[in-house]
DNA sequence: TCTGATTAATTGAGACTTCAAGTATCGGAG
DNA sequence: CTCCGATACTTGAAGTCTCAATTAATCAGA
């Protein structure tokens, strides 16, 4: 019989075609949530996600410069200008200098935003929650300790991905962590 | 010392609280991945990535009515009709006549299209394989197995999030197969 | 056959997002 | 002090996506 001379090779094929319907998964799930949300935020709150994701940041935080709303919320300075001059205009939040930078701005929650935000916020959670319900608290746990090393493999990039070839050693450094 | 009078309560607070945390990481490793994909796509073959996503689509059944594009890409039709549009005039896919229903069209790859697609869809897979690098095969399998089960229950939308009000049994029903 | 409900695709308006370019400010090296 | 490279924000063009309305074709039933 022969000798498996491609087993190596087949075996990396199998590898890279299960690391794509993983991530496929992943992007379905994502998906599927983030539509829902998308939908009854609109059906009940007239809101869309970006703005709500920016004022949940604010709501936090209170007084966050448009730079670090822009890191948090992983989109580009441009669309927090955006974002921010409408819901500024909506009376959300308001503009105010920082001090020691005339540079950057602080964006602040008003009080009849932070009022209206908070309703928003807590059915928000009761949909999370809900939605995540298939899953028992300790499946939650062991999902979320996954993706979270999964999440620190990827601040550390490995490889250029310019060179398709064997990069040896792909394997899980250990990096610092890193906020949600 | 007080009975634990609010316990109960508390602890679905928690529970609600660890919930949004989960999905916030699910948001934050899908996000990361997918600008990495854009990031590539873009500098490496000048393509973005819904159109990838369509062409990969079609690369595996060639041959897909607009409305099935539609579903499986989990976009509007209107969205497929300008990708599709695109795509066509670059010469990467034609429509066709669908026999007995001239409302239908049908879309299907070139072979220059074909041909260009493959090498893309092979280094993509490697990009994957590479940033789920940090999860070993038997995470990988568990991670797939985890959000299985978080997607199965999320074609069962249990309650009407109209009423926040306690959905009372929101556990997961047995829900058939469904592809990614 | 005609009528009405459904489905397939297209169109246009509006929101979001990124990129690239531009303006203003900061901070340090000479 | 001046220059020069970073940093903070803004702007405009282009791509993506959704929604709602439209057109065309199918299908079921009276």
């Amino acid at each position: 019989m022969q000798p498996p001379a491609v087993d190596h090779e087949t075996r990396l094929e199998d590898d890279d075609h299960f690391a794509l319907k993983l991530w496929l998964r992943i992007l379905t799930c994502s998906n599927l949530i983030e539509s829902r949300i998308r939908n009854n935020l609109r059906r009940d709150f007239d809101c869309t996600l970006p703005r709500f994701d920016l004022l949940a940041q604010l709501e936090r935080a209170d007084g966050l410069k448009m730079s670090e709303l822009s890191q948090r919320l992983m989109v580009t300075g441009g669309n927090v200008t955006g974002l921010a001059d409408q819901l500024q205009d909506e009376g959300w939040l308001l503009r105010e200098p920082v001090e020691n930078d005339r540079r950057a701005t602080r964006l602040r929650l008003t009080g009849a935003g932070r009022d209206r935000f908070t309703g928003m916020a807590q059915t928000h959670e009761t949909w999370i929650a809900s939605m995540l319900g298939a899953l028992s608290r300790d499946e939650q746990q062991q999902l979320h300790a996954l993706l979270g090393k999964l999440k620190t493999g990827l601040h550390a990039p490995a490889a250029a991905p310019d060179a398709p070839d064997a990069p040896d050693a792909p394997d899980a450094p250990d990096a610092p962590d890193a906020p949600d």
